[in-house]
Parts: C-alpha cells; sequence; structure tokens
DNA sequence: CACGATAAGAATTGGC
DNA sequence: GCCAATTCTTATCGTG
C-alpha cells in the first residue's frame, strides 16, 4: 500500500516491459507478412485468393464441410443456388 | 485572415455540423443491423454464416465465378483438392 | 424447428430482407455525406483537412476520458485508492 | 509465365510457406504473451487492468500529436498560418 | 459454456 | 493505378 516504487511497482514495470517486447516482435513478423503479400502482388498474384487458400489449408476439412453444409441450408431455404465454394 | 469567427470559420462549423450529423444517423443504422443480426443469432441463426449469404447476394454471379475460377486455380497449382468438398 | 428440410426459411427471409433494407438505407447516408464533402470542397475548403478534423473531434472525449483512467488503474494495480471513485 | 495450366506453381508455392511459416512464428510470439499474462495473474496482478495499461500506453503517443494537430488544423482552415511549422 | 466485449486482421473505399 | 485510411469481420479473452 504506501511503497510507491516499492515492489508491487518493480514487478509491474517488469512485465509492462516483457509484454511491450514481446508485441514489437510481433509486430515486426506481422509487418513482415505484409511484405510477403505485397511481393506476392507484384508478381502478379491475387492477394485476396491468396489469403483465402492460405485460410482453407489452415482449417481442418471437417470444419470446411460444416461451413459449407449450414451456408449450403440457408441459401437453398432462400431458393438460391448451391453456393458456388466461397468457403 | 482576419475574421477569427468570420464568414469562413461559419462556413466550416456549418459543414462540420451536417456531416457530423449525418454520422450520427449513420451510426443508428449500423447499431439497428448489429440489432438484427444478434435477434437472428437469438433465434437460433448462424451469424458469420448469415453475414456470408447476405454478402454473396451483394455480389454479381459473374463476379462469383471469377473469383472461384482463380481459387481453383490456386488450389490445384498447390496440389490441393478442388475448393470445399473434398470428397 | 417445424419447418420439412432443416431451417426456417421464412424466418431467414425476413433477416435478410431486414438487413438488406438497412444497409441501403445507410448507404444513402453514406453518398450524402460524400455530397457534404463535395460542396464543402466547392466551396474552397481542403476536404482532407476538413476529414481530419471531423475525425479529431470525434476522438476527443475518449482521449480526455482515458487519460483520467490510466491514473486510476496504475493505483488500482498497485494495490491504491483512486482519488474520489473508487467503485 | 511459362507454366502449362495458368499459374506458376512453384512461386505461388514458395509464396504460401513463407506466409505460412512466419505465422508459425507469430504464433509463438502471442503464446509467449498469454504466459506472461498468466504469470502476471500468478503473481497477483489483475490482468484485465493490466491489459488496459498496456493498451493505453501504446494510444498515448499518438494522442498528444493529434491534440496538437487539431490546433494546427483548425487554422490552416480558416486561412491562418500555425506557429511555426508552416510547412 | 455461452454470451458480450475487445482487439486483431482483412477488405473495401477514397484520395493522390 | 497504387497507397492510405476507414470500415467490416473474425477471433480471442474474460465473465456470469
Amino acid at each position: 500500500m504506501s511503497d510507491p516504487g516499492g515492489v508491487a511497482g518493480d514487478q509491474l514495470r517488469a512485465f509492462v516491459e516483457r509484454i511491450e517486447r514481446l508485441e514489437e516482435e510481433k509486430k515486426v513478423i506481422s509487418d513482415d507478412i505484409k511484405d510477403v503479400y505485397a511481393e506476392a502482388k507484384g508478381t502478379g498474384f491475387d492477394v485476396k485468393i491468396l489469403r483465402k487458400v492460405i485460410s482453407l489449408r489452415k482449417k481442418q476439412p471437417h470444419e470446411r464441410e460444416e461451413e459449407d453444409a449450414i451456408l449450403d441450408l440457408y441459401m437453398h431455404a432462400l431458393g438460391m443456388n448451391g453456393p458456388a465454394n466461397d468457403a
């Protein structure tokens, strides 16, 4: 309570610094990823689709199927055609 | 230059007020939309899929097909199966 | 759900229509805002600056609140009590 | 493009791999951050407050800059000149 | 464990 | 036509 700048304060500072350091590292990586997408774009790839590919690879097949199934259901309920495949 | 609170100031204020008023209205509508999604969710619908349905309806068929085609292309280039129906 | 096939089509359609209607209204307002900016530009104002002014006015109240909040937060975090609003 | 079929598969694969590799690294860091929060919690800190502190510290510099900026902006908008940095 | 809130990420839009 | 900025979406996290 009456230890301004004392133990609790030091600990707090330490945690804050560790987290902020890690967040910086994380930001560097995020920027790297952005760079790769930019490079891919420069080479003629469609970034939006590329992102979708990455995202599809991440998902488990089962997951994909389930989402597709619900989408199908909704589309049919609305009298629309089967969902191309925009998962 | 030396008309503080003068003509330019009045005009500026007027424009700012008109815009801010419209942005408020816009926000009300956005909130209404959120409410509808929430209500749909409460009724048992899957909000994520519902959003996707809305978005698909917005797109022209041609647009959809084109995106699908590119996706297919990429997936094949990577040796992955056709999108979605990994049967 | 008392529908043959899986999804309550009527309900779904109703939700979709409500959302699409609201999105249209929203678009109208967005266009109105654009018009006002265009008019301001025609009157000689710098649109970029005008946008910035609007955006800054939107943020200011929050900033004040947050500055107040951070003191409180630090003190709580250190086990001390805030100035007066020790909720 | 000198590939039979449409897309430069090797390039695409290379981009995908680079991105996926970076995303893995990013995930490791995210997990590290989580660990630090968990540790802080174990030491008796309130994680929610800690998060808020981090987030506020991130925003503060921007706020200061923006507060300075708004004066300038208003003056420019009114055709007056800023204090000293009339770039 | 579902819900709501917050934050990260992605996509669209507008300006240069 | 590209870059930047806003806006919309998705995912994570804490809470009841």
